[in-house]
DNA sequence: TTCCATTGCTGAACCGGTTCAGTAAATCCA
DNA sequence: TGGATTTACTGAACCGGTTCAGCAATGGAA
């Protein structure tokens, strides 16, 4: 039905194989003969079937993701969407597809990776939300499925990772809110098993001795509003309570400021927040939210960008750093009001 | 490397086409045989290589869905994580695979889709975000693509549809604000492009002429943020200004939300607020927003299901008529408080 | 017993590319 | 000028399945 090499080689009135080595610049061909196989093509408006290609050269011509995240937080996470788009504006011009994966429970992220590779689907993942002791690595390295990391895991690994210092946003919030006077400065903490939430809470640390201040007001929670809420209500009804707090996401730091509120707090007046991600939503609150800004879809087009140039070879191995994140200063945060012992 | 169906054939002591016979279920070979077949197959762990099936018989075991939003409403929008979720889940029954594609602008949607087909990528596409006159209606006939659109478009298509009345959540929530005394009801439209757009606008006016009240307070927006908030800001500004507002989705709802509590007035207390979409974040806010709650992830579930029953010749055409969504009844609506002249 | 139909299987073609061994012609070098 | 090397191309094998024509064996009917 669709015209194939085959009525290429007829046109131009050569073999299927000078074809083949015209149209994919490979030596063997003169000029002059290329450049009419080339017309011949151009003229027949030869696509070459991808799934010929893909059969025979054992190529898949697709990258993988799996997603294994909470509904609740994908619907509402900002990093996601644009982090596929930067992907995809970089496939798009190498004639490659995305498969995405969502997994919903554990098991089902190790039998995602399996089945891509079993089916040959793709030719390389990309690893998002790494985790501290990821068993990620050593199942890509057994499925010798090429990939690319954003962030590194404490894992050691070979594959190349997308790096930034989470460090630098959080420490912009953290300095802004020093500036403001405040010295209880809390972290609501994101899951602890995952690199960001561990680099987040171990970067408002580090920014809260550099300035001689304590990092004892820390509470635990998952990424999750609930979350965000119960470690919210547990920082307020300490009595040093905390006059800002830092939270590792919007998602949680709109729960908890629409807790503070409920419950009698003024914001900024009583207590800062600050949160992080830039959601859309989050500069719409009311107070609109203080967070911190990155760029998923240039992650999303390294990302793609990187690991293709890892398959074709052309990639040296070396890590990627990204510039770090940006503080975007809104009304949830403020001037301290007064200094409670 | 892998084992091929020789290896099996050869391991059972038959021909390569009695064990593609025997595997898929086809007539022609003998109980007996087709038991040491598969006895073989298992033994030697043989899985059939997607590439070669895809190839001999010109199938992608794909589906797709083209994406084509604005970033800013995909990262809010809790309905397409959960909607792909849906989707994933039931292709990872059969053995397909989703290729995901997002396009920014409006020129990418239609490449998008050539692409896919092009490249043989998938077997059939999923459309979301039916338009009124949608072009991808004659686009995806040209293309022979078979197709599932998510609502009707008031396009003629031949493809099949699933449905639900949104009018029974706006209805829903049009009453319920009745019910509270109000009959100053506004809506802030999504954009009226979209059949989603437009058929919740239409609710709202039905649900309001039933009660026997004007429909006179809608403000056109887009579903944005920042549309939201000038749509409110425009009603808010009337002389006959409503004392409720029915938005098209959470997004604008929290924005307006945001943008009426800055600008004096209380929420419920002088104008009262719903949403559409149940996002997470919608039930954190202060006060947390009375919304409308689909089911995407079953949505999701049943559009996959459908594709493949129609791909596989075992569907009759009948649109899919889904249960229509629920009120959630949060903070954000309450009673009149007094009736303005 | 003969003829026909059915069952169960084989062998080969086929899908549309890539790749490699082989060959004829052109070019180079001594 | 002759031999070696290089260039430009062909033909065929190959990737791993599906599918179909053909054939032998079996069973049933006349």
């Amino acid at each position: 039905m669709a015209v194939t090499i085959s009525d290429v080689a007829r046109a131009a009135g050569v073999s299927k194989g000078a074809v083949s080595y015209a149209l994919n610049g490979r030596p063997g061909v003169s000029d002059v003969t290329r450049q009419r196989i080339v017309e011949a093509a151009k003229q027949l408006g030869w696509k070459p079937s991808l799934r010929a290609k893909g059969f025979s050269s054992s190529k898949a011509y697709a990258l993988g993701l799996v997603v294994a995240r909470d509904l609740k937080l994908l619907g509402t996470d900002p990093f996601f969407p644009a982090f596929i788009a930067g992907i995809e504006s970089t496939l798009s011009e190498h004639e490659y597809a995305l498969v995405l994966t969502i997994a919903t429970d554990p098991d089902a992220e190790e039998r995602s990776y399996r089945k891509l590779v079993e089916g040959g689907r793709v030719d390389g993942v990309i690893l998002t939300d790494m985790r501290n002791d990821d068993s990620r690595i050593a199942l890509l390295r057994e499925l010798k499925l090429p990939a690319v990391t954003l962030e590194r895991s404490d894992t050691p690994s070979p594959f190349t990772a997308l790096r930034t210092d989470d460090t630098d946003g959080i420490t912009a919030a953290v300095d802004h809110l020093i500036g403001l006077g405040h010295t209880r400065i809390a972290h609501v903490g994101g899951a602890q098993a995952y690199v960001h939430g561990r680099s987040r809470r171990l970067a408002w640390e580090r920014a809260l001795s550099a300035a001689g201040l304590p990092a004892d007001l820390f509470a635990d929670a998952d990424f999750t509003a609930s979350g965000g809420v119960t470690a919210t209500e547990a920082l307020l009804r300490r009595p040093d309570r905390p006059t800002a707090i830092v939270y590792a996401n919007d998602l949680m730091a709109t729960a908890g400021q629409s807790f503070a509120l409920t419950h009698g707090f003024t914001v900024p007046g009583d207590l800062s927040i600050t949160g992080f991600d830039n959601a859309e939503f989050a500069q719409y609150l009311n107070p609109p939210l203080t967070t911190i800004s990155s760029d998923p879809l240039r992650w999303g087009r390294l990302a793609a960008a990187v690991l293709l140039d890892q398959l074709a070879g052309t990639h040296d191995g070396q890590d990627i750093v990204l510039p770090p994140p940006r503080l975007l200063v809104r009304g949830s945060t403020g001037p301290v009001r007064f200094s409670t012992t």
